[in-house]
DNA sequence: ACATTCACTAATGGG
C-alpha cells in the first residue's frame, strides 16, 4: 500500500507505483526488467512494465513513483529501443544545465544539486548573462539596429546587480562594456538574415533548407515539466519558418538557445536544445527541433533530437533523479547513499567546482569510498583530519534527513499534484483565479497583475499573505510555473502581485492559481556553509579549530592595547549605563582573540546590551558585522543603535526590512544615485558597521570585505551550520543568546535526535572561558523570577532593582469587580478567575482584568499551537480585545507584556503526548514573559505527564500558587 | 502529533 503522502493518477500526468521489479531474461538472452505497478492506492489493479533494449538499466526499485509515456495495450507498458519513455520519480524536477553536466560526470551533476556554489563567477560568465539580456531586450522590441543595442549595453552597464557582479570579480566597467561591445555585430547580422516577417525572405543553412525567424513567442520562458521530470528557462522561444523544396514553408515554434563562448557545438549544448525541445511539449505541439545560436560568431545551428537522443537523456535524467532522490539509505542506521563514481578524466577534474565536495564524500567517513585513486581529488581534502571530516559528514546527514521531510511536507509538486480546491484547505493557494484588468510594467522586468476569484466555487479566507513568494499556474496544468513574484496586496476575493512576465497575452478564460513557494533552497545554504569550512583556507582553518577542536579560546590580558586612547573617555561614557555583569561582557569581548559567548537570560536586556557593544566597538574604530536570523531581530538592534551616533549599512531585502529602517539599505542608498563601480565601492566601505541575516551572507560585499567583529543575535535558535555564514568574514566573534530558551527548529525526529537542534551557541558553551552571563533582570517580578529560576537558572536570575521585584499589576476599578463577583456568585472562595477555570477557553477571565481597569495591550495570550491560537482569537473578536496579543510561545520569544496568560491547552489524563510541551526550553520562555501577572491555565493530570511541567506544577503547589485542589487552573 | 525563518532562480562559460 502506497504511503499517505504518495498520489497516484493515470493519463497524460500518470503516476505509477512500483510493487515488484523482476529481472528476465528475454528472447536471445537480452536482459530485461519487469516491472509490476499500480495507479491506485489500494495495489489494484496492477499493470506490467517491460524495460528493455538500455531501459532495464534504470535504478528502479520496489517503493518508487515513476512516470510511463507510450501506450499502453491491454494492461502492458513496452519501454523499448523504438517507442516509450519511463520517467524514474518524475516529481523531482531537473534542470537542463543540470543533465548536460551529468554527460561528463555524473557524480558532478549530483554534488552540483546538493551544492549551489556562490563564488561569483567569472568574467565570462558576466559577460554571458549580459549579452543574453541584450539579445532578449531587442527580440521584444524587435529592433537589433546597433544604435538599439548600444542603449541596452549601456543600461546593462549600469544595472544594479551587474554592478554587484562586477565588485566581486574586480572588474570596472570599461573592461566590461569592451567585452560586450565585441558582440554586438554579430548580432546585428544575425537579425539581418534570420529575423523576417515577409514570407520569402531568410538565410541558407548548412541543411540546405532555408529558415527565418518570423515572431518571438517568449522570452525566458521557465518551463516545468512534471511528465519528463525537467524544468529550465527556454532563452527565446522562436516563431520559425522552414523553406523547403517544392512544398509549403513549414511554420513550426521552436527553441532556440543562445551562446557566447566558444562554437564548440558539443554534446552538452547539443543535449541542452533537445531537452528543452521535450519540455516544450508542455506547452505546445512538438517542435522536433531546436537552434542553438553562437553570437562570437552569429552562427546558427539546427539540433534534431530523435527518439533516441531523447531516450538517452532521459535515461541520464533518471539516473540523476535516482541519486538525488534517494541520497540516503537505510540499513538500520541511517547513512549517505553512495554517489556515483569518480571519473578517470584530470583534465575534468582539474576545472570542476565541486572538486572539493568531490573529495569530501569519498573521504567523509561511514561513507561509500570511490575506491578511485586520482590523485587530484585525494589532494583536495589532505589538510583535513578524521574529527573535519566527521563533522562534515555528520552534518551533511542531519542536513538530508532534515531536506527530506521538508520536501515531503510541503515542495512544489503540490502545484501540479494536488488540485487548487484541495490545496486551499491546507493554506498557501489561492485557486479559481481570473486576471483583471491591464498589467502594469512597473520597472525592469517587474510587471503588476491583479487577479480575482471568478464567480461560483469555493471563495473563502486565503492563505497567502502580503511579502509571500508566488507562483502563477493555470488549473488545466498547461502553464505550471508560468510566472513567479510576490504577493503585493490581498483580499478575500483578490490578489495583486508583482511577476517576472506579462501574462496580458494569455487567453482571458484561463483560469489561474495561485501557489505560495515554499522554495526549493532546501538547506542549500546550510551546505554551502559546511562546505566552506573545509575550504584549505586561513579563515576556514581557523573556523575548524575552534568549532570542530574546540581549541581553547584566547583573551588578551590587558584592554590598554586594544582601546585606542582618543576612544577611552567615550567608551567609558558609553559604559556608564550598564549593570555589573554587562560591564563584564563589554570587557570580555574586547579583550578576546577568538570568540566570546554571551548568555542573555530572560529580561536581562540583549538588545541593549548588543547596541551598547556595537557602539563601544564603533568608537573604537572596529568594524562590525552584526547578524541575526531573522529580520525583525536585526533591525531590532538597529532601531536602537539609529539613536545613537553609529552610522551603519542595512543589506536585504527592502520589502522585509522594518520601515524605519529602509533609509540605511543598500537599496535605498543606491537609488539616491550610484551609477558606477567606485561610487558602490564607496557604499560598500563607508560605514563601520554593517548589518545583514545569516542567510544574507551571498551578498557581493562579503567576496571582498573583511570585519574585525562579527555579531551573531538569537544564536542559540540558529541552525550551526547557518550561523558559521558570517563567521568566515570576521577576525573574532560575538555569540548572544540563551540556550535554555528556544532551539532551532528541526522537523526531522531522526535529525533532531542526532543532535541537529545543537546550534553553535550550545555547542561552544562548552568552553565556559569565553561565556559571560547575563542574569540581572529587569522584566519579571521576584514571583514570576521564581519559577524560571527553579526550572531552569538553579537560582542565579537577579532582579535589577527593587522596583523590578516587588512590581505589581495596577488594577483601578479592582473593588468593584470583586463586589459584582460576590453578588453574582454567592460563595467568596469562587472569586475572580472561577469562570475560566471551569471553561478554560472562556473569555471572561480577560473580561475580568480588563473592567478591572487594566489596558488590552498590555495583555499577551500564549499557546503552544496555531488552532488553539485561532480558537481564543475568535472568541476575543470583540473590539475591546482588539489589541490583545495572542500568539504563539515561539514567536513570543524575545518580548514580554505586563500580564500573560499561557493556555496548555492538552486536557486528557490518557491520550498521546506531544512533543513540544515535553521541551523544557519552549516551557521557559512561556513562563519569563510576564512582567507583572503569569495566569496558567491547564489540566493538571495531563500535565503532569510532562517532565517539565511536573516540575514547575511541584514548586507551585511548594509555595501554594495553585488555586484548586483539583486544579484546572493554576495562578501567582 | 504540527513549532518556523530564510530564500530570486536556472543558466552564465572554461577547458
Amino acid at each position: 500500500m502506497a504511503e499517505n503522502h504518495v498520489i497516484l493518477t493515470t493519463g497524460l500526468h500518470n503516476r505509477y507505483w512500483i510493487l515488484d521489479v523482476q529481472e528476465v531474461h528475454g528472447a536471445r538472452g537480452s536482459a530485461e526488467k519487469h516491472l509490476t505497478i499500480t495507479a491506485s492506492k489500494t495495489s489494484h489493479p496492477t499493470e506490467i512494465c517491460i524495460l528493455k533494449d538500455g531501459w532495464e538499466s534504470t535504478p528502479v526499485s520496489t517503493g518508487d513513483v515513476v512516470h510511463l509515456e507510450g501506450q499502453c495495450v491491454s494492461g502492458t507498458w513496452l519501454i523499448d529501443r523504438e517507442s516509450g519513455f519511463l520517467v524514474l520519480l518524475p516529481d523531482v524536477l531537473i534542470s537542463g544545465t543540470s543533465i548536460a553536466s551529468g554527460i561528463r560526470c555524473m557524480r558532478r551533476a549530483v554534488l552540483g544539486e546538493m551544492f549551489k556554489r556562490f563564488d561569483g563567477g567569472s568574467k565570462q560568465m558576466l559577460n554571458g548573462t549580459i549579452v543574453h539580456e541584450i539579445f532578449q531586450k531587442a527580440a521584444m522590441s524587435g529592433d537589433f539596429s546597433m544604435e538599439r543595442l548600444q542603449l541596452l549595453a549601456n543600461q546593462a552597464l549600469l544595472s544594479p546587480n551587474y554592478l554587484g557582479d562586477m565588485y566581486t570579480l574586480k572588474l570596472t566597467q570599461e573592461d566590461m562594456k569592451q567585452e560586450i561591445w565585441e558582440y554586438l555585430p554579430a548580432l546585428t547580422d544575425w537579425a539581418r538574415d534570420y529575423l523576417h516577417t515577409s514570407p520569402q525572405a531568410g538565410k541558407k543553412l548548412l541543411t540546405l533548407k532555408f529558415i527565418a525567424v518570423t515572431d518571438f513567442v517568449d522570452i525566458e520562458e521557465n518551463i516545468w515539466s512534471p511528465r519528463f521530470g525537467l524544468k529550465g528557462k527556454i532563452d527565446v522561444t522562436a516563431g520559425v519558418r522552414i523553406h523547403r523544396k517544392g512544398r509549403p514553408p513549414l511554420n513550426r515554434v521552436m527553441p532556440l538557445e543562445l551562446k557566447t563562448g566558444k562554437e564548440s557545438n558539443s554534446i552538452e549544448h547539443r543535449s541542452q536544445v533537445i531537452l528543452y525541445t521535450l519540455m516544450s511539449l508542455e506547452r505546445r505541439s512538438d517542435a522536433e527541433a531546436g537552434f542553438l545560436l553562437y553570437l562570437k560568431t552569429g552562427n546558427l545551428h539546427p539540433i534534431v533530437g530523435n527518439h533516441m537522443d531523447r531516450r538517452e537523456l532521459l535515461k541520464l535524467r533518471n539516473t540523476l533523479a535516482h541519486h538525488i532522490g534517494n541520497s540516503m539509505e537505510k540499513e538500520g542506521k541511517t547513512r549517505m547513499a553512495p554517489l556515483p563514481g569518480i571519473i578517470t578524466d584530470r583534465q575534468a577534474c582539474k576545472w570542476c567546482p565541486q572538486i572539493r565536495n568531490c573529495a569530501l564524500y569519498d573521504r567523509a567517513p561511514d561513507y561509500y569510498s570511490s575506491e578511485s585513486q586520482q590523485l587530484l581529488v585525494q589532494q583536495e581534502s589532505e589538510h583535513l583530519t578524521e574529527a573535519h571530516l566527521l563533522y562534515f559528514s555528520h552534518w551533511l546527514l542531519l542536513c538530508a534527513l532534515e531536506t527530506h521531510t521538508m520536501e515531503r511536507k510541503g515542495g512544489r509538486h503540490n502545484i501540479w499534484l494536488q488540485s487548487a480546491q484541495e490545496r486551499e484547505k491546507s493554506g498557501g493557494c489561492m485557486g479559481n483565479m481570473q486576471l483583471i484588468g491591464p498589467v502594469k510594467n512597473q520597472s525592469d522586468g517587474v510587471y503588476i497583475h491583479r487577479f480575482e476569484r471568478r464567480r461560483g466555487g469555493e471563495q473563502g479566507v486565503t492563505g497567502l499573505i502580503v511579502g509571500d513568494r508566488v507562483v502563477v499556474s493555470d488549473q488545466d496544468l498547461q502553464l505550471i510555473g508560468v510566472a513567479a513574484g510576490y504577493v503585493t496586496d490581498v483580499s478575500s476575493t483578490a490578489v495583486s502581485c508583482s511577476l517576472d512576465r506579462d501574462l496580458s497575452k494569455c487567453s482571458s478564460d484561463v483560469v489561474f492559481r495561485l501557489d505560495q513557494d515554499e522554495g526549493v533552497m532546501g538547506l542549500s545554504t546550510h551546505l554551502v556553509n559546511l562546505s566552506k569550512m573545509m575550504e584549505r583556507s586561513p579563515p576556514s582553518e581557523r573556523l575548524r579549530e575552534l568549532i570542530v577542536d574546540f581549541h581553547p579560546p584566547q583573551f588578551i590580558d590587558n584592554l590598554s592595547s586594544v582601546l585606542p586612547r582618543e576612544a577611552k573617555d567615550t567608551v567609558a561614557n558609553i559604559l556608564k549605563g550598564l549593570n555589573k555583569p554587562q560591564k563584564q561582557a563589554m570587557k570580555k569581548v574586547l579583550l578576546s582573540k577568538d570568540y566570546t559567548l554571551i548568555v542573555g537570560m530572560p529580561g536581562t536586556g540583549k538588545t541593549t546590551t548588543i547596541c551598547t557593544l556595537v557602539r563601544i566597538l564603533h568608537a573604537c574604530g572596529f568594524s562590525v558585522l552584526l547578524t541575526s536570523y531573522t529580520h525583525s531581530a536585526v533591525d531590532n538592534i538597529l532601531l536602537k543603535l539609529r539613536r545613537f551616533k553609529v552610522g551603519f549599512l542595512r543589506l536585504g531585502r527592502a520589502q522585509k526590512v522594518h520601515p524605519d529602517i529602509l533609509a540605511y539599505t543598500e537599496e535605498k542608498c543606491r537609488a539616491n544615485g550610484i551609477h558606477t563601480l567606485p561610487e558602490l565601492e564607496n557604499l560598500y566601505n563607508k560605514e563601520l558597521v554593517v548589518a545583514t541575516t545569516c542567510m544574507g551572507v551571498k551578498h557581493p560585499i562579503f567576496s571582498r570585505r573583511r570585519f574585525d567583529f562579527c555579531i551573531v543575535d538569537e544564536a542559540s535558535q540558529i541552525s550551526q551550520p547557518v550561523c558559521l555564514g558570517p563567521l568566515f568574514y570576521a577576525q573574532r566573534f560575538v555569540l548572544v543568546g540563551d540556550h535554555q530558551q528556544l532551539p532551532p527548529i528541526v522537523q526531522n525526529t531522526e535529525a533532531r535526535l542526532l543532535g541537529m537542534d545543537e546550534s553553535l551557541f550550545k555547542r561552544l558553551e562548552r568552553k565556559s572561558e569565553a561565556v559571560v552571563q547575563l542574569n540581572v533582570q529587569y522584566r519579571m517580578n521576584s514571583k514570576i523570577m521564581s519559577l524560571s529560576n527553579t526550572l531552569m537558572y538553579g537560582g542565579r536570575l537577579e532582579c535589577g532593582s527593587e522596583r523590578t521585584a516587588s512590581a505589581m499589576l495596577a488594577l483601578p476599578s479592582q473593588g468593584s469587580v470583586q463586589r459584582q463577583l460576590e453578588l453574582s456568585l454567592g460563595r467568596p472562595e469562587d472569586l475572580a478567575w472561577v469562570q475560566a477555570a471551569l471553561e478554560p477557553l472562556n473569555p471572561v477571565c480577560f473580561l475580568d482584568t480588563t473592567q478591572a481597569g487594566c489596558r488590552a495591550s498590555d495583555i499577551g495570550v500564549i499557546a503552544p499551537y496555531r488552532q488553539q491560537l485561532k480558537v481564543i482569537s475568535g472568541l476575543l473578536a470583540g473590539p475591546a480585545f482588539s489589541t490583545v496579543e495572542v500568539n504563539t510561545v515561539d514567536k513570543y520569544q524575545g518580548r514580554d507584556k505586563s500580564v500573560i496568560i499561557v493556555s496548555f491547552v492538552r486536557s486528557h489524563p490518557e491520550g498521546n503526548l506531544g512533543e513540544l510541551l515535553k521541551d523544557w526550553r519552549r516551557l521557559n520562555v512561556a513562563i519569563t514573559r510576564a512582567k507583572h501577572k503569569l495566569l496558567m491555565v491547564g489540566s493538571a493530570p495531563t500535565l503532569r505527564r510532562y517532565a517539565p511541567l511536573e516540575k514547575l506544577l511541584n514548586h507551585l503547589t511548594q509555595e501554594s500558587m495553585i488555586s484548586f485542589t483539583l486544579p484546572r487552573l493554576l495562578s501567582c
